[in-house]
DNA sequence: CTGTCCCCTGCAACCGGTTACATAGCTCAC
DNA sequence: GTGAGCTATGTAACCGGTTGCAGGGGACAG
């Protein structure tokens, strides 16, 4: 049996303990500067003598400032996504501000509904790689503050992985090694972030003058990477580039089922450094950041709550290589030549 | 479709394109039977036309029920939470709830501030392995219907894991496999759960007349494995349990840095299956369902809010040994007997 | 035809704060 | 001594819903 929750105290009782009118006690908590001391005081010590909070939900209605911000994400089981809401949830704190949570399950639909339904409850959102289409985007951003990570549409606030530079160096970190045959492992291709990886690793691997054939991992995981190994084991390439770090080590899960050892038959280079040093052996990985990631689209949004105006909507984060033991030079190879699309 | 204006539209502009009163749009959404049919759908046809959604903010405040309920956990990071906040979320919503996250930082005075911060927005609250001492956990549920995870206080609803079951497989198996003297490598002291996994391993060894020492991961992550390991070199155990998969990975690589390999000259079990599909090798370990845990808490949560009454405010969760490739028979080894404490 | 009952719907008072505006009292300069 | 200019506080109208209560009107029985 539940104990009836005892009600809290109201701004009516602590102002009749107080001996002033409620809106004395609303100014003590919002703006105490526009009241006498001695009455900030007595009010205080009125409230604290019943445990008297303000009610955020009133105060929230009264505003229209709900202190709440929103930040959904398509799955919070996804390695990639803990250390970005932790640093977001951190930060927004410090701001004075609640997290709410939304896991749209990777369904664009789902995250249509949970954004219009706690839509009222908060000053603002944080997207951190929206599956919902542009338009559905534009037209939330229409009704609230609304901040972008991983995903580039013009004209809205956005954290983004400043993708090229990382897959840049990596590809010359694997041509360096003598590598001339690579693979890059596809993520969702509804995904703007594999979009990105994708022409970077292509256009890098242009540059270089290295033969480069995409494998599509039919989903972003551990198990999509498992499978791609056995499409890689069929090729000729000697290096792959994963589209995150869940798939280089479904990767390399793979590869070691068909009896291939990382690095020396295969060097693997994932990204986004999320649970690079939890494998063995470490992965090399193109270091994204993530939870800063978080961190600075907290920022933006509170910046826009409170100044209105937003200096620079458009946040780019570097992302480096980290040569870690999972790529080393390439070993000569009987493997036959494979049949996938190649570029350049 | 009508371009959606900045402002939400209210109650009482669907009430007048309607042509009714603000009372009746209001039951058009709260109580549609006590109304007749046809002007349910005139208001809802005015509601869809001006894009109306319910304020959810104005609903909590004359209700006093808010539609929201709060999930505290220590980390996010920690692989052990995603999962549970992960299934947590999608009941929830399922059941018409918003979730609020709470990260404590493992801090147990964040945790006070974040409870008492979000309280007046919230229903209920789900503390997943809190970390605050239990006079201020009830402080907070008797403001609030409150559900643990991985805590059991008296009185409280609560949804445990049955660690012993699990906990005495593992320790079973490894005597199957022929080990003598093994190792724990222990979390918080302060966790609740840890006291429970580490008497359970004790008692379980004791059953099986073999040796255990007990050694402290400074820290219940990575780092703290790897440390352990080194520790655990010195010993002439030939098998360990870890706190959980994350120090059990730890242990993984401090091993390997010591030139020991898993399973043959160490075995290792972790505990939670978090992570340990996606270890290589693959991890042996106690499946502690973190993710059903996470589920059935908000069940109880919202079982306590509709009903009032609590038909069973104790759920176990029952755990299971996954047998996969780090354990093995020992082998022979000279290494020098300890000086670690060793019970029975 | 009238009375009763029930089904819908409207009226208006909340919920617990915030805030524009009014005002009382006081200081100070002229 | 009086009006201007403050400062500190009170009054009351919101914010956007919910809900107890009242009442209009149709169905039906007598």
């Amino acid at each position: 049996m539940t104990i009836p929750p005892k009600r809290a105290p109201t701004i009516t009782e602590v102002a009749s303990l107080a001996g002033v009118s409620r809106a004395t006690v609303s100014r003590t908590f919002s703006r105490p500067e526009l009241l006498h001391a001695d009455t900030t005081e007595r009010v205080r010590a009125a409230a604290a003598q019943l445990g008297y909070v303000p009610n955020q939900v009133a105060r929230a209605l009264s505003t229209g400032r709900a202190g709440n911000i929103a930040l959904v994400v398509p799955d919070i089981a996804n390695p990639f996504f803990p250390p970005l809401i932790r640093a977001a949830q951190a930060r927004a704190d410090s701001e004075g501000y609640a997290v709410f949570l939304g896991d749209s399950d990777e369904r664009p639909e789902r995250e249509d509904i949970l954004l219009t339904k706690i839509a009222p409850q908060v000053d603002g959102f944080i997207l951190a790689s929206p599956r919902l289409d542009e338009s559905r985007i534009r037209a939330h951003a229409a009704r609230r503050p609304l901040v972008l990570i991983n995903r580039d549409i013009d004209g809205l606030a956005r954290v983004l992985m400043d993708v090229s530079s990382g897959i840049a160096q990596a590809v010359r970190h694997l041509a360096d090694l003598g590598h001339r045959h690579i693979a890059y492992v596809s993520g969702p291709p509804a995904s703007w972030a594999n979009q990105e990886r994708q022409s970077a690793a292509i256009a890098a691997a242009r540059e270089f003058g290295m033969t480069l054939i995409a494998i599509a991992a039919s989903r972003p995981t551990y198990q999509g990477g498992q499978a791609a190994a056995t499409e890689l084991a069929q090729t000729d390439v000697t290096a792959t580039i994963a589209f995150d770090d869940l798939v280089a080590q479904g990767i390399m899960a793979g590869l070691a089922a068909q009896g291939l050892r990382v690095p020396d038959e295969m060097s693997v280079i994932g990204f986004d450094d999320v649970l690079a040093s939890t494998t063995y052996p470490p992965l090399t990985t193109v270091a994204a950041h993530c939870a800063e990631a978080g961190g600075q689209a907290v920022d933006l949004l509170t910046a826009i709550l409170q100044g209105g105006s937003t200096p620079m909507d458009r946040i780019l984060i570097p992302t480096e290589l980290v040569v870690r033991a999972t790529t080393t030079q390439p070993r000569a190879s009987a493997k036959r030549r494979s049949q996938q699309p190649t570029f350049s």
